[in-house]
DNA sequence: CTATTGTTTCAATATTACTTGAGAGGTTGA
DNA sequence: TCAACCTCTCAAGTAATATTGAAACAATAG
């Protein structure tokens, strides 16, 4: 990832209304959630809810389709591994017991721990 | 984390001298950087530069302590991991195969393949 | 085709943030 | 103490971004 592109995605993250649609979207899935419901969830009327989900679309963050009447947002993950790997490539040149083991903390496994 | 702290991390990273900043300092590790170098290496002048730093201080992403004449900036890890887990939290609720996967990718050992 | 629901566009206003240059505050070595 | 060095503070000008309400656009159900 380039730094233009991350200095979008930082961008888009830095504002209360969009950062809160993005975690809800990262919350929802694949499956993601329709403009009207996420108005609902993040507190925001119609038109400043639009203004930032176009915002985030054009960040490269998120994508919509239509579904009929509605206009489903999903989140593009990758582009938020890319984000983080960007801000910390590098970060371990000749200090990896230093971030490695935070990192490792961000698994996925919240509750599973009977998975195996 | 909470919001409000996120906000002003995410904000701070969205400036391109800031970004660069952080960036060099991560990997620059605990040692750190003084201002000055910290200067040459992102391309800003003195004063751009410290209102810069003090931003990132501000939001809590790095610290400062002088060193005779210089002052030595260093990162502070723990700030972006805490960053990072606020975003993705629960990510996985559901979906564990989705995030869990990308983010095994930031494990940091690019070329440490005979440590062990 | 008309009414209804869901979402976007537009323009005006208010707010916040960045850059610049000059000057001042500490710290060290002679 | 004086001179040199490193870094910060301040104030002014400029630019970018968010909010609001009204109106338009798109799709569906009856």
């Amino acid at each position: 990832m380039e730094e233009e592109r991350a200095l979008a995605a930082f961008a888009a993250l830095s504002q209360e209304t969009r950062l809160r649609i993005v975690r809800r979207l990262i919350q929802a899935g694949p499956d993601g959630l329709a403009a009207g419901a996420l108005g609902e969830a993040v507190g925001a009327a119609t038109s400043r809810l639009s203004f930032h989900l176009t915002h985030l679309e054009h960040a490269g963050l998120i994508r919509s389709r239509r579904d009929g009447r509605f206009i489903i947002y999903t989140v593009l993950y990758p582009a938020f591994t890319d984000l983080i790997g960007f801000l910390l490539r590098d970060c371990c040149q000749g200090h990896p017991e230093i971030c490695a083991p935070a990192l490792k903390m961000l698994a996925c496994e919240p509750t599973a721990t009977e998975t195996a």
